[in-house]
DNA sequence: GTCAGCTTGTGAATCTGTGCACATGTCTCT
DNA sequence: AGAGACATGTGCACAGATTCACAAGCTGAC
C-alpha cells in the first residue's frame, strides 16, 4: 500500500513526541484519512494492535519499516546533477531515511569533479561500476526530458531495477523494472484544475467534495 | 482526472513533431493506459473526437487546457529559498507551462536579496503584498518541516487558495483550501518497497502485477 | 471476579474505476 | 452512390477499494 509510507512519517513523529500508543482512529485523524481504512492497512501487515488499548508506536513503525524493505540502507544514485540533481545531492533528508546518494553523474564535463552536497560529479561512463560497487538497486533521472531514456536505458542496463523520473516525459523500460515519475508540472495542473472548478462554480454550485486524484505509480 | 495533465504533454509533443490527428488507441500507448480509458476520459471533456479519424492533436490540447485552467498563467509563490526553493525558482520549465514565480520569501535576512533564477529573494513579511499584487492564488511550500505549518498560515492568510507542499508533513488548512503533497522520500520508499517484494518473492513466487498506486491529494 | 468502557479485526454492503464489446458515425476508394 | 475500413462514444459487467457495523478481546476499577 501507498499509505503505509505516510503511516510511518507520521508514527516517527508521533514516537519522538513522546507518545506511546496511538489508537486506529488517532492515526487516520493525523493521516487525513478513515480509521477503518488505517485498521484494513495495518492488518494487512498481521495483526500488532491491542484491542482496547491501540498500537504500540514503536513496535508499529518496526514493522512497517520492516514491510517497506526499510530495515536496511538504499544507497541510490542520481543521473544528471543540474538544478535538480544538486539540490537532490544536497538534501540530507534522504540519507536520514535510508536513502545514502551512492554517486552522482553527469554528461557534462564541466560539471564532473564539481563537489555537491559532500558527494563528488563523476562521469556518467562510471555509472556502472557505482551501480555494481555499492550494490545500487535505485536510480534518479534528473537529466533534461530529452536525455532521460537514454539514462534509464543506461541505469537498467548498469542492473537498477527501480527508477524515480523528475523528467516529464513517459519512459519506456523492460518489464520487470518498476518506475515511478514525479511531474512537478502535473502537480501545480492539478491545483490549477481545482482553481479553474472554483472559480467556475461560482454562485450556483453548492460546496462539491473533490475527490482523491489516482495514482501514477507503474511496473512494467 | 489526474491523467488529463499526463495526456496534455503527450499531445503537446505531437503537436511539436507534426502529428495533426491521433487515436485513442496511439495516445493510450503513448500514455502507457488502456484505450477504451483515454476514450472515456476525453469523453468527459464533451465529445472532440471524429469516428473513423481520432482526435484533432491542436484542438484535444485547446480542450484539456481549457478544461485545466491553463488557458491563462497562474502565477505562483515559493516560501523557502533553500535548497529546493531555488532548484524551482531557477527552473525554466514552470513558466513555460504557465506557472510563472511571482516571487520567492524567506525568513532567514542572509538569503533576502540574494539572486536566483532571476528572482531577488523578498522578505517573508512581504508575501501579503506579492499574493495581492499578481492576484497568486497557488503557493509552494519549500521550508523545512517544522516551519511548514507556519508557510501554509501565512499563504492562506494572504489569500492563496492552493498549496503545493514539499515538506514531510501533513499540514492542516481551513476547508476549501486544496493542498498537494509531494514527498519524495515516499516515492523512494514505495520503490524499496517494490524491492523488498522483488527480493522477497525469490524462486517459488510467480510473476504479479503490481497495481497502481492510490493517489495523494486531497482538498480539506 | 466481574463489569463497563474502549478499540481492534473483519464480514458484508457499497461505491468507484476499469475494461470489454459493440452500435454508431465518418472517411475513402472505386 | 455504395461498401468497406476504421475509430469514437457508451452500456454493462467485473474487480478492487472504501466504508459501515459489529462481534471479539483487552484493560482497569471496584
Ligand atoms: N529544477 C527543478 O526544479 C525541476 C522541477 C521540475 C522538473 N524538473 C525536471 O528535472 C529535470 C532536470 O532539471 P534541472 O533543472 O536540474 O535541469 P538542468 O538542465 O539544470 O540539469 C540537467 C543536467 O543533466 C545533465 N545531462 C544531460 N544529459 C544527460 C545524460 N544523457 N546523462 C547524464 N546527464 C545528463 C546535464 O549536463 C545537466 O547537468 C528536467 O527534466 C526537468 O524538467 C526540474
Ligand atoms: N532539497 C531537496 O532535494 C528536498 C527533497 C525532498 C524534500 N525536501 C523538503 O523540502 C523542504 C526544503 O528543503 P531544502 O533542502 O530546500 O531545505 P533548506 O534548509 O535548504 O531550505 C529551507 C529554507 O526555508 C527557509 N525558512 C525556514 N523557515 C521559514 C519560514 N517560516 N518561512 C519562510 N522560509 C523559511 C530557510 O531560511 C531556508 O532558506 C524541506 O521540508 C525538505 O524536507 C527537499
Amino acid at each position: 500500500m501507498a499509505r503505509l509510507p505516510v503511516y510511518l512519517q507520521i508514527l516517527v513523529d508521533q514516537a519522538e513526541a513522546g507518545v506511546a500508543n496511538i489508537s486506529s482512529e488517532g492515526l487516520a485523524e493525523l493521516a487525513g484519512v478513515n480509521a477503518a481504512k488505517v485498521r484494513k492497512d495495518l492488518s494487512y501487515l498481521g495483526s500488532y494492535g491491542t484491542r482496547g488499548v491501540g498500537y504500540e508506536v514503536d513496535y508499529l513503525v518496526y514493522q512497517i519499516r520492516r514491510e517497506l524493505g526499510l530495515d536496511h540502507d538504499w544507497p541510490v544514485v542520481i543521473v544528471g546533477a543540474g538544478n535538480l540533481g544538486q539540490a537532490l545531492a544536497g538534501y540530507g533528508g534522504f540519507t536520514d531515511r535510508g536513502f545514502p546518494v551512492a554517486g552522482i553523474v553527469d554528461i557534462d564535463d564541466d560539471k564532473v569533479d564539481t563537489v555537491v552536497g559532500g558527494a563528488r560529479v563523476r562521469p556518467l561512463d562510471e555509472l556502472p561500476q557505482i551501480v555494481a560497487g555499492r550494490n545500487v538497486s535505485i536510480g534518479v533521472i534528473a537529466t533534461p526530458p530529452a536525455s532521460a531514456q537514454d539514462a534509464a536505458d543506461r541505469l537498467v542496463k548498469a542492473g537498477v531495477t527501480s527508477i524515480l523520473n523528475f523528467a516529464p516525459v513517459v519512459l519506456s523500460v523492460p518489464i520487470g523494472i518498476t518506475i515511478r515519475k514525479v511531474d512537478l508540472a502535473v502537480e501545480l495542473q492539478i491545483l490549477s484544475y481545482h482553481e479553474q472548478r472554483r472559480a467556475t462554480a461560482q454562485s450556483g454550485g453548492q460546496l462539491h467534495a473533490v475527490p482523491n486524484e489516482p495514482g501514477r505509480g507503474a511496473t512494467a
